[in-house]
DNA sequence: GCCAACGTTGGC
DNA sequence: GCCAACGTTGGC
């Protein structure tokens, strides 16, 4: 059982917007490495779901897969603005998963503090340059978030 | 809004 | 197969 962090500009789509809806296809991944990691996701499996390109960065709550990995429709489609003309319904070349809503943080934990905690030393996530927006979390790095923050 | 860092594309 | 040019991400 793998968790997950999805990262979200929530000016177009915030964790507030989730919860509203409920469950909604995660699409638009467009880089190869975060595939693969929608590939390998299992439904039931926990997520993070972290604000990127705002005033505080940083994880604001609880998602959860809800459906196996899918090719993303969004890539067949011209008006989409992730239309991908090189990508054919024989062979989609991007994928989606449903996410469910699961919970609101409290307080949010921030870029800042992830940086400073021991479980997160070695991940991409706080890594200068890194733009990868799916990523594994670790057994120690969930509860060490799950630690400093309680739901609403 | 700026810009460094990164992934992808395409000419050669 | 190299690498410059380009577009995008995301912290600040």
């Amino acid at each position: 059982m793998t968790c997950w962090l999805l990262k979200t500009e929530p000016d177009a789509f915030s964790l507030e917007d989730l919860r509203r809806r409920g469950e909604e296809p995660w699409d638009g991944i467009r880089n190869y490495q975060a595939r693969n990691f929608l590939r390998s996701m299992m439904p039931g499996e926990s997520i993070f779901i972290y604000h990127s390109r705002t005033s505080v960065p940083g994880i604001v709550g609880t998602a959860c897969i809800a459906s196996p990995a899918r090719p993303d429709p969004t890539q067949f489609d011209p008006t989409s603005r992730y239309f991908d003309p090189a990508s054919t319904r024989q062979a989609p070349r991007w994928d989606l998963v449903d996410v469910s809503y699961a919970g609101t943080f409290l307080e949010p934990v921030p870029l800042e503090i992830l940086r400073k905690m021991e479980a997160f030393q070695d991940s991409l996530l706080i890594r200068k340059g890194n733009r990868l927006s799916v990523l594994p979390v670790t057994d120690a790095q969930w509860s060490a978030v799950m630690q400093r923050t309680r739901l609403v």
